[in-house]
DNA sequence: ATGCCGTCCATTGGACGA
C-alpha cells in the first residue's frame, strides 16, 4: 500500500502535474496540502476519471488539504480540521480510515498542513506552536488506539541540521527554531517513527526546494514534508521514495512528493 | 536585502508562503 504526501502549492495551477504524477505514481492513497481552493472548486472530474476518490477540506486563497483515494474512506471515518480548537478558521487537517488491500485491519491516514510560522515575533509563531501542541494531544489520542496510523503532511519543521543543505540559513526562521524542533520531536518520543529517517541516516535528502535564488538547480533544499507512522504501521514499512524528478517538470510545485510503502 | 519566485484574489497590487 502507497501512501504520499505532497504540498502542490494549488491545486488548479496543477492540475495537469498532479494528474501526470498520479497516473505515474498510482498511489493508494495521497495527502495534498495548500489546494488553495474552496471545496467547491477542486477540480475533481479528471482525477476522479483515474480512479480517484476525493475528500477536501478547503479554503478561499489559501491552506486547503485533501485526501485522494484509491478507495473511498470508510463510512463515517473523515474528520475534518484539527480537534483542539473551534476557534481555528484555517483549513490544515483532514483524515480517514482506508481499507488494506489484502488485510483485515484499517490504516488511518490523516494529511496536515503545519503553520508555517514565519516571521518571528509576530502572533504566526505562537499559532504555529499552539497547532502543534493540539497536533500532538491528538497524535497521543490516536497512537492510544494500538492501530496502524499515518501521520502525513507538510510540517513546516526542519527536523535536525542535515535535513537541510544550509542550516545556517534557516537559524532565524521558524521552520528551524528550537521550540518547532522540540514539538516535532515530542510527536516523535510519542512513539512515531520519521519514516524516512527509519530507512535512511544520508543527508542531503530534502522534499523543498525554493522558487527564489535559484535553490532547485544549486540543491539549496530542506526536508519539511513528513510521514509519521504509528508502531503498527512501521513494523510494516517496506521502504520510503522522494519523487525529486517532479521538481524539474514544467510548472512544478516548490514541494515534491513523499512516499512509504507499507506492507 | 523589508530583495529574489509563485499562486490566489482582486483589479495592477497585496496577502501569503518558506
Amino acid at each position: 500500500m502507497l501512501v504520499a504526501t505532497w504540498n502542490i502549492n494549488g491545486v488548479k495551477a496543477r492540475l495537469e502535474t498532479l494528474l501526470a504524477w498520479l497516473d505515474e505514481r498510482r498511489p493508494d492513497v495521497a495527502c495534498l496540502q495548500e489546494i488553495k481552493s474552496v471545496d467547491e472548486a477542486f477540480p475533481g472530474a479528471e482525477i476522479e476519471k483515474l480512479g480517484y476518490h476525493i475528500e477536501t477540506h478547503g479554503q478561499k486563497g489559501f491552506n486547503g488539504v485533501a485526501l485522494l483515494s484509491r478507495s473511498a474512506p470508510l463510512a463515517g471515518s473523515v474528520l475534518r480540521g484539527l480537534p483542539g480548537d473551534p476557534a481555528d478558521e484555517q483549513s490544515r487537517f483532514i483524515e480517514a480510515l482506508f481499507a488494506v488491500p489484502g488485510s483485515e485491519t484499517p490504516i488511518r491516514v490523516a494529511c496536515l498542513y503545519l503553520p508555517n510560522g514565519n516571521p518571528l515575533g509576530t502572533e504566526k509563531f505562537p499559532y504555529k506552536l499552539g497547532w502543534m501542541d493540539r497536533l500532538e494531544k491528538h497524535a497521543a489520542l490516536r497512537l492510544a488506539e494500538e492501530t496502524p496510523c499515518i501521520f502525513a503532511g507538510d510540517y513546516n519543521v526542519i527536523p535536525e541540521p542535515e535535513d537541510a543543505r544550509n542550516p545556517a540559513d534557516w537559524l532565524g526562521d521558524a521552520l528551524f527554531q528550537p521550540e518547532s524542533r522540540a514539538a516535532y520531536r515530542r510527536l516523535i518520543n510519542l512513539g512515531y517513527t520519521d519514516a524516512l529517517r527509519a530507512t535512511t541516516e544520508q543527508a542531503g535528502v530534502y522534499t523543498f526546494w525554493d522558487y527564489q535564488a535559484g535553490a532547485w538547480p544549486r540543491n539549496n533544499g530542506i526536508r519539511i514534508d513528513h510521514l509519521l507512522l504509528s508502531p503498527e504501521a512501521a513494523s510494516n514499512l517496506r521502504s520510503v521514495a522522494i519523487d525529486k524528478h517532479v521538481r524539474g517538470w514544467e510548472k512544478p510545485s516548490d514541494h515534491v512528493p513523499v512516499i512509504a510503502e507499507i506492507a
